[in-house]
This record gives C-alpha cells, sequence and structure tokens, in this order.
DNA sequence: TGCATACCCATAAAATTCCATATAATCTCC
DNA sequence: GGAGATTATATGGAATTTTATGGGTATGCA
C-alpha cells in the first residue's frame, strides 16, 4: 500500500489555484480515486485530505448507525463541510475560499503526508505546530505501538 | 457510488425556483433518477431530498417492518408527505409552497450533502444548526469510529 | 380568465481548460 | 563520470465553458 508521505510547499496563487505534490498525485491515481476529498480539521487549524474511498467508509458508517442518532449527525457534519476536488490536467486543485479562510492559507500551502490521509497547513502555522510535537515527543518519549494488520481499525 | 457532499447556498426567486447544484444534478444523472424526491425533515425544520433510488430503500424497509409498529407508520409518512419534482432545462427545481412554509425558507436555500441524501434548510437557521453540530462533533471527533471498506459490505 | 408550470433566452460570475515558461530532476551518450 | 539533452514539475496568465439567476412567453388545467 502506498501512503501519503513528507512535507511539500507549494504557492497558492489569486484563484485559489495551488499544485498537490507529484507523489500525492501518483497515490491517489493508484487508489484509483476520481479526485481529492477535502474538509476542515475538527483539531487543528488545517484542511484534512484524503482519496475518495475515504468518503465512502464514512458513508457506510452513517448508514451502519441509526439515522437519528448523534453519532450519525457527526459524520453527517463531516460530509456537510467536506468538498471533492478535480485535479486539473497539470496537477492542481482550486482550493475553496472557505478553506483558505479556515486554515488562513495565504500564498503558500504545506502538504503534510499523514500515511493513509494528509493535511494543508498555512506554512508557518504549520512549523509551530511541528515544534510543539517534537518537543512534546521528547518529553513523553516516542511510545509508538504498532497495531497487527488484523487488528487495524480506523479512527478519526 | 457518487454522494451528495458539500453545502451550497442558492437563491429562491418569486417564483419559487432554485437551482439545484451541479453536483446533485450530476449524481442523480448518474442514478438515472427521473426527477428528485423532497419530503419535511421528522427532526429538522427542513426538507429531506435524494433521488428514486433512495425512495425504493425506504420502501423497501416499510415491507420489512410489521405493519402497524409505530416505525412503519414513520416511514409511511414519508411517502404521504413526498413530492416528486423535475430538474428543468437550466437545471432548477420549484420548491412547493407547502416545503418553502415549513422549512421557512425565503429568498435563498442552503444544499446540504449527507451522502445518500441531502438537506434543504433557510441559511440562517442551517447555520445555528450546524455550529451546534460542529461543536459536538469537535468534543466526540475523537471517538467517532469509522467502518473500513471491506466491513461495510453487508449494511442495507 | 387566472394561476401554476414548462420552456426559452440573456447575462454575469465562477469554474475549467488550454497554453507558455521557468526550474528541477532524470537520462543519455561520449 | 560529466555535459548536454530530455522530461517532469510547478506556476502564471488567457481563453473557453459551465453554472447560477433573472426575465419573458407559451401551455394547460380548473
Amino acid at each position: 500500500m502506498a501512503v501519503f508521505l513528507s512535507t511539500f510547499e507549494n504557492k497558492v496563487d489569486r484563484k485559489g489555484r495551488v499544485s498537490v505534490p507529484a507523489s500525492f498525485r501518483a497515490i491517489l491515481e493508484q487508489e484509483k480515486s476520481k479526485g481529492i476529498i477535502l474538509y476542515p480539521s475538527f483539531k487543528h487549524i488545517c484542511i484534512e485530505g484524503n482519496g475518495d474511498e475515504r468518503i465512502q467508509e464514512i458513508v457506510n458508517s452513517i448508514d451502519a448507525l441509526d439515522t437519528f442518532s448523534d453519532e450519525a449527525e457527526n459524520l453527517q457534519t463531516i460530509l456537510a463541510d467536506a468538498r471533492q476536488l478535480t485535479i486539473d490536467s497539470d496537477g492542481r486543485i482550486i482550493l475553496p475560499l472557505e478553506f483558505i479562510e479556515y486554515a488562513q492559507i495565504d500564498g503558500a500551502a504545506i502538504f503534510v503526508g499523514l500515511g493513509k490521509s494528509f493535511q494543508i497547513w498555512r506554512p508557518d502555522v504549520f512549523l509551530r505546530h511541528r515544534d510543539k510535537n517534537r518537543e512534546r515527543a521528547r518529553e513523553f518519549g516516542a511510545t509508538l505501538q504498532i497495531i497487527p494488520k488484523n487488528k487495524a481499525e480506523n479512527t478519526l
């Protein structure tokens, strides 16, 4: 399985266009993803990104829940806030204004690979976030649990 | 399968006409849906909408239930209150007066993608609803369980 | 006739496609 | 192994197409 890796900083022009890193595009293509799904992060001031199979998983999860439950509505919030964007022939997407505003992006954006997904940040905000994370990791020591393949579960 | 995603605000003119978002139209077309089916929401002050396919699922659900159960009656109410509307050559529908009144729509409407269905709201009412949902989702976001693709095959 | 609906057209804004170029990465042949 | 050639990537701008929306007109039914 190919994963989103590394970070790339690209420019965002006046129209909100930004190149998707070539290596990310290659992964999406391999997944046969028609486009790219973006939605605002719950936790951070950044945009979360996935191939479109992730959305299928969310829709299936909603179906498995009681239609009127709070859990179903929580997941529907993601769908309502998400946008499916097509990658143009030059490998670019247009960042919708609401995402540019939410992530405070202006002139440039950083794509951060997180394995199964990626994030898009305003560069200086991301650098501060990374520094904080590194410091915390040093403090507590990174105790990463590797989950056996057959027990892996997805959470947001 | 394509899903209804994102939110779009469109104007409602004096005749009650409103453009169906192009991406929603594309999904209905792909489903070969003859039109668009709307009915008032049980839970919220808004209109629920979907293509023929989803209605077929609701009909099948009713069949599977005890004819005299409360749940069957609820679902039958949906069918009784539902209207099938045609999308005109410009991609618009005419919102029936009873729905405009129920959802208190006046001048503009927001289409909200929820995966297999969507909702139509009065904009300011929806914004309040969304803020509430976002807050709750953020609270519980970390525990949202997404069903992995291979485990979701046998739902619905 | 009067109201509701379908159909047609015009236009402005937004999205998409196309083209050009500069820079970085890769290849090829000597 | 290295210089030049070739390809891929990122980026800017312009042209074209799609979408949203307002208005008008014909059609039909009560």
